[in-house]
DNA sequence: TGTTAGCACTCATTTAGTTAGAGTGCTAAC
DNA sequence: GTTAGCACTCTAACTAAATGAGTGCTAACA
């Protein structure tokens, strides 16, 4: 059996359909609907053929059908139509030009939210470069000494590092120097162990203070804490009746978006699929994310610039509204996309 | 009419047989449950008296009481035994001392909403202090700035200015010795537009450098933003049928804990009523957070010393376990209130 | 005067039974 | 290959009756 012309247009009505209404579609609501001007009973019998053949779902024995996974992926890489959206809000939001980019990233998602209905999340961009541009010690009290250390992208981390004993003004403006002629332009790996003994042969009775700040320096180059997750609209899993009507799930879901496990990973692995638009889309099981089984993931990847990706998508029942989700993302993608090449 | 001995003994039990059923108290479990000896249709007599006087009510003719705000607030005031409760996790989480605040915050919240399963939320000690300690501007590029902002107590923001024309590496400490020298020390309304003319003028042609450098100061200083919070366990909202039978509510509270919006009012206003233990109660519409009529707030405060007060609290349905909250947020603040002591 | 037994009454919840309707699969005719 | 027709299935909605917990009130009792 196979799939002709004929039992296509039948299945994107049935997944028309129930996107719209929710309700398992019967035969004689797609002999109306389509332009096919077939009969029920006709259509009941290219039902039967895409139901053996695994697009649809019959939920009992009287009832209309409803897409399977399988179904939804076929709409999803053939049918679907994504709609241009003009997000016209966001504009502004972007224009404004929040200086902090964590605001921006949250403005950013909330709107995704507030357009789509469906619970949103954006990864910050994660930077690539791992590189050390210097490190300026400041003398705080007797006790105490603060580490700026900025890497290359002007990322700035700051630690505070305790003192065993005061460090004379001179003292600290050598070890600056030290320091930066040493380490600067370095990444992690470059920063060898014998490096690090002779800096800390030449600091002599301050090694304990190089120590610290070298590990500080380990840490804030080392870039995975910069993964960062942004949520927002989470309350929209409550909208959607498939995922709430288990409020055990529902609550599981919650819970990852609050704690953001393993949302990380559900937003950079890459699906093989993609297109070029960079825009992917995850049906229930194809999702791997615990208590994700009966969602649906679209994420799109935007870049800043630089090597700077991050992604932004949506998480929402199987029943979604494809058409709209992926037009917005695409429309928030390339506005993203957009604001680095006017920077620049 | 006034509330006797009696009274109160069988208002105590209503509440406490509530607090465990869910389920409406009928006078016949009250005469059997407490040790009064009195028939129910005694009990009842009492009861028709306490819904009277407000403190129990019907919800119809036929079912029995349960407890009105006013209710659950005499409980709490004269009738509530906090139950002393050992956090044992507690002190691995404690002692292990993360370095950064943050986390550490983040583990003792989720500690407590793993405690009572109720939603909680802790905010990070504000800092009363705002007194600029010093500022240190580095050069990183020939476009850029970077201005490193210590306030008393340690506390340590970031900003990069965009300056237009190149600084040498003189001007830069020309500018550092010049701020400090006048800024140090200073609170944000001790600075005053004088001095910023002086400055001003002082630097000359990089003026515009110096009111970056100012406006990034005013902002550090201004201590609102520290009013960071941090929830834990909001899906237990869920888990609750008070709360979530009305999936809009419901909604609407998980999206307050998860924008944070008018958390920190709810934190930081202290009842007057409050009895010197730094634990208070807000019962249903004693509370003034949209959407928490149908709660019950049980916040602590805690000090970590130097004036840095926070407060940690959770929020759940009026029907909740007061007297194993208020136990568990009584250890968890001497926990932390005990970290300081510790510490010095 | 306070307490209690008894009784009629109320009302939410549960249970069972019925009905209505949507949809199917299959067969036979077109 | 398409369609009309029919028997069948199953859910959802509705109705009616039964259940039972709980009340308020009255009258009797100590």
């Amino acid at each position: 059996m196979e799939m002709d012309e004929r039992k296509a247009t039948i299945l994107q009505a049935i997944i028309r359909n129930y996107l719209e209404t929710g309700e398992p579609v019967g035969s004689r609501t797609i002999s109306k609907y389509t332009d096919l001007n077939l009969s029920s009973a006709t259509i009941r019998n290219e039902m039967a053929d895409l139901e053996e053949m695994g697009y649809i779902i019959q939920p009992h024995t009287s009832a209309g059908r409803i897409p399977s996974d399988k179904g939804y992926r076929f709409y999803v890489d053939t049918m679907m139509e994504a709609k241009d959206r003009e997000i016209s809000e966001m504009k502004k939001v972007l224009i404004e030009r929040q200086d902090k980019l964590e605001d921006m990233l949250k403005g950013v998602v909330k709107l995704l939210a507030r357009d789509t209905q469906y619970a949103s999340l954006i990864t910050a961009p994660s930077i690539s470069m791992n590189k050390l541009k210097f490190v300026q010690l400041s003398r705080i009290d007797d006790e105490h000494l603060l580490a700026v250390i900025v890497k290359e992208g002007n990322v700035i981390r700051n630690k505070v590092i305790e003192t065993i004993e005061p460090l004379s003004e001179e003292t600290i403006l050598k070890l600056n120097l030290m320091l930066n002629t040493q380490l600067s332009g370095m990444s992690m790996d470059e920063i060898s162990l014998s490096m690090i003994t002779g800096l800390k042969v030449q600091a002599g009775s301050h090694s304990s203070v190089i120590a610290d700040v070298i590990d500080a320096v380990a840490e804030a180059i080392s870039a995975e804490e910069d993964l960062k997750v942004y949520t927002s609209g989470t309350n929209n899993i409550l909208k959607y009746p498939e995922l709430s009507d288990n409020s055990e799930k529902a609550g599981h879901l919650i819970n990852t978006f609050e704690e953001k496990e393993g949302l990380e990973e559900l937003m950079s692995t890459e699906l093989s699929g993609d297109d070029g638009t960079g825009i992917q889309v995850y049906i229930g099981s194809e999702n791997k994310v615990e208590g994700m089984e009966d969602c649906s993931v679209v994420t799109a990847t935007y870049e800043l610039g630089g090597g700077m990706k991050g992604t932004i998508g949506i998480v929402g029942p199987k029943r979604m509204d494809y058409d709209k989700v992926v037009g917005t993302l695409k429309s928030l993608k390339s506005g993203l996309d957009d604001l680095y090449k006017k920077d620049n």
